[in-house]
DNA sequence: CACTTACGTAAGTGATTGCTAACATCTGAT
DNA sequence: ATCAGATGTTAGCAATCACTTACGTAAGTG
């Protein structure tokens, strides 16, 4: 109705898939190792059809590989596409952080002693 | 209403936040200055509520502070939310899916794996 | 072939979301 | 106090989401 989306969303769709806490909970749970469909669903609260459409929806975004091995379906995490979603994030924001610190060095120069700038590791862990 | 530099949010809540193509609109809007709220709203093609609700759900999840000043609210991204929502990130998939992923590699052509991966045999396999 | 296992898909439902329009609140100036 | 500007808030609505139940599909076994 209103304007087009104009962007793909390839990096909102991951956004919006992993906003869910049972997606969010298949994505740690196939991490390391890959499980199948059955066994999945079986470790969570929701039935079996609801964890194979967030199969779906994981796999979909590019979150998820599949691999098919007689009538099972083995899943397991894509590191390509966490990897995607946080290069996606360090895009958007690039160094919004130092930035920022930057600017407040800049209007604090009101009182403080006016010896060039000061290290500032007590934020919070500037990593990543 | 309460509200001062107190990180409640949980990591669902900015993960559902930033999910919002608006939302992010808005960060990125934000991101190294702050910004009066009807203005920013004047840069989108919703009406100036529907932009006051964003503001209130990305301040809410410690992504935005706030800052009044005459009957203007000047909001500005808090790099702090930002850092805590890549953290989040950071610990739920530690580096051992890109090391899972160089294994991968690796072993894509023939050569066994040197660590045993295989623990969890719950079903099985034709480890083939 | 029938039968079972493993899984996806379709249809329907209650809850949530993002939006708009109208109303309320707060601030500064006349 | 009264007015005007800027913003938050409420009510209501269409769209989406996550879930369940029921059915369909594909692979293995007798």
């Amino acid at each position: 109705m209103g304007l087009e989306d104009g962007a793909k969303a390839t990096a909102e769709e991951m956004l919006r898939a992993i906003a869910e806490p049972n997606r969010r909970a298949i994505l740690q749970l196939v991490a390391t190792e890959e499980m199948a469909a059955g066994e999945i669903a079986a470790r969570f609260a929701v039935t079996r059809p609801a964890i194979s459409q967030h199969l779906t929806v994981l796999r979909e975004t590019g979150l998820l590989s599949e691999r098919r091995v007689g009538t099972r379906r083995l899943y397991r995490a894509r590191p390509e596409g966490l990897a995607e979603l946080r290069a996606f994030l360090a895009s958007m924001w690039p160094d919004t952080l130092e930035r920022f610190k930057a600017h407040a060095e800049a209007v604090s120069q009101a009182a403080p002693a006016p010896t060039a700038l000061k290290e500032r590791a007590s934020t919070e862990n500037g990593g990543d």
